[in-house]
DNA sequence: TATAATAACGACATGAGTGTCGTTTTAAAT
DNA sequence: ATTTAAAACGACACTCATGTCGTTATTATA
């Protein structure tokens, strides 16, 4: 009369599980990786697995959504910090580029073919625009502050600029996910993106932030 | 004693599968797509179907080869065209907007699905850096000629600038497959987009090129 | 009109992945 | 040490898309 095993070893199996699945989709991309392949890359039986997903949409589901929550997390950590307002956007695009050249093996297409696939049910469409709306709105209050504080004189709306950058940030990660970032420049892009945000902002020259 | 059939009739039954192919990539994406969908989109039977495409893959390439040629062919025309190289980048990029809506639903999708599961496979970037390289061309010789012509005074290197254009339009396009034109608000960041190229090339105001 | 080449057909064998479920193993509690 | 709940196993039946191939229908030519 007990319950086998402890919680722990129970959040232990899924995490191993799921690091298997990672492991599968990275090599094999989403709409490719089967269950079988996570049951062998896991070393676990079939049943077992099925035990803590029952597909592998659960797995790059329950993988994203931690991933998801990390991603907003660090950008309201970075929008959050102090110092100039323009110091935290460079930096924060500079790790941005970290993140593109990091996930361009393999996983950022995987990620891509999941939202692909799931874009076309409608029921999914949701969460993909809430994503989106709360990138925007972290970027937008991020350019405010700095327009309140008297460091930029945006000549287009705030939230164009915003949308553009998520756009451009997107195209970048999705040209790496396919050729690599030295084909298309990825370093030089960067550097290009943030020259272009301080014309667009009219950033004094005097604000330096050279890495 | 005769070959059957002439061969605008092959390439006429060619066409049929290929838009049958087209049809369901729409409906289903390219990965979710069959043959066995095509054979009965098409009207026509599996062995028939066989006679000319051995996969789906088979039809998405050539579904592709056309469209990108005339893609490019519409690029260098555009280019290629008089007056104000200014004019010409507006229209262009209008135009390219006309480009992302029609796609946005399912098709853009399903050539996403395509090249993504293709990237993974070495063989296949090569063209994908191609099309890539091609397009940097056409866009860094459009900018090229209203730089001598005096239009321009870019404040950022036009190679830097084209890339980012690039990009620009891969992210507008994929945000649009998942979301649609309305709720990235596509048409203001088209918008945007221009007035913020008219800043970095710092084209003097009188060029008016209000659509 | 007859014929020969082949386009088109569709049933079939094959292979791969899925989800289940009866059995075995494990470890906490007695 | 024994019990027992449930974790883990893995074989099995099922589904579905694939590629083939012997047969049938079609149409240019003689």
């Amino acid at each position: 009369m007990s319950p086998k095993v402890s919680d722990e070893h129970k959040e232990t199996r899924r995490k191993q599980i799921l690091e298997a699945a990672k492991r599968v989709f990275v090599k094999k991309g989403y709409e490719r990786a089967t269950m079988k392949d996570v049951v062998e890359e896991s070393g676990m039986s079939r049943g077992g697995v099925y035990l803590y997903f029952s597909s592998t949409e659960d797995m790059m589901t329950a993988l994203l959504e931690e991933e998801e929550r990390e991603n907003i997390e660090q950008l309201e950590t970075f929008a959050a910090s102090d110092g100039p307002v323009w110091d935290i956007i460079v930096q924060l695009i500079r790790d941005i580029e970290q993140n593109i050249v990091q996930m361009s093996s393999g996983y950022a297409a995987a990620i891509y073919e999941f939202y692909i696939s799931r874009s076309r049910y409608e029921k999914y469409v949701p969460s993909l625009q809430r994503h989106y709306g709360r990138t925007v709105d972290v970027f937008v209050k991020l350019l405010q502050r700095g327009t309140d504080r008297g460091e930029f004189r945006p000549v287009i709306p705030l939230e164009h600029i915003a949308r553009l950058m998520i756009s451009l940030v997107e195209g970048m990660t999705l040209h790496c996910a396919h050729m690599g970032p030295e084909r298309i420049d990825l370093h030089a892009q960067i550097e290009a993106c943030i020259a272009m945000l301080q014309v667009v902002l009219q950033v004094p020259p005097e604000s330096n932030a050279r890495g």
